[in-house]
DNA sequence: ACATCGATCTACT
DNA sequence: GTAGATCGATGTA
């Protein structure tokens, strides 16, 4: 039952050069993380992480969001500025991330006008390179279960609060796109909130079934 | 200061 | 399907 890895020729052990050189990845066209969180949280379906860590490359296709705007009481923005949620606040295009749980990190990327307040939790990516460290940084080999959940994503990516406020178009961490097709897009509630949970803005491509934290 | 609980994951029944 | 891990951000006193 298992797809075979959706398109992008990434080498797992390629240099830099090899991610624009042997693929046809290169920096959204367009600024997909000005638009509107819930926009943007379908737009990002099918773009790609890539993280440098020590000389070797990981990537990762999205294949799951959540939107948290501002006037979302799910939001961690809602009640205002502070120190953890800071970088919500900042520039879209850059990473929020934060801890939670007392075990996980996530990842989120910020969107909208700069000062609101909104971003889109990534929460699922299919593998597509590097697949042998992420399986040694998550202590389990099955590819359906690298990435596929928000906490998964961090610890397969070795994403931590140290990329908070980090701006995705630079390595460590970047956000690419190769004109993948996410097809028919499911909208859900989101997942493991209170309140707001009636709210549809957790997105996924029902061709991603296989690669999402929950169908 | 202290209590609560979370945008989760794993293991076990 | 349910519980336990584990800790820091946040709210209340």
């Amino acid at each position: 039952m298992r797809q075979a890895p959706s398109g992008g020729e990434i080498s797992g052990t390629g240099r830099d050069a090899e991610v624009f050189g042997c693929s046809r990845l290169r920096p959204p066209a367009e600024d997909l993380w000005r638009l509107d969180a819930l926009e943007a949280a379908r737009a990002l379906l099918g773009a790609v992480l890539v993280r440098d860590l020590e000389g070797r490359l990981l990537a990762g296709r999205i294949v799951e969001t959540e939107a948290y705007l501002q006037d979302d009481p799910a939001s961690h923005s809602y009640r205002g500025r502070t120190a953890r949620n800071e970088a919500m606040f900042g520039p879209p295009g850059h990473a929020y991330v934060y801890f939670t749980y007392g075990n996980h990190f996530c990842l989120n990327i910020v969107t909208g006008p700069e000062g609101r307040g909104e971003a889109v939790l990534v929460r699922a990516l299919e593998p597509l390179a590097g697949l042998d460290i992420m399986g040694r940084l998550r202590g389990r080999d099955a590819p359906r279960d690298l990435l596929s959940g928000p906490g998964k994503i961090c610890q397969g990516m070795a994403i931590d609060r140290r990329l908070d406020g980090h701006p995705l178009d630079r390595p460590p961490l970047r956000l690419l796109a190769d004109g993948w097709d996410p097809g028919e897009i499911i909208a859900t509630t989101r997942v493991g909130i209170r309140h707001g949970a009636d709210r549809p803005w957790r997105f996924y491509p029902a061709r991603s079934r296989d690669w999402v934290s929950r169908p």
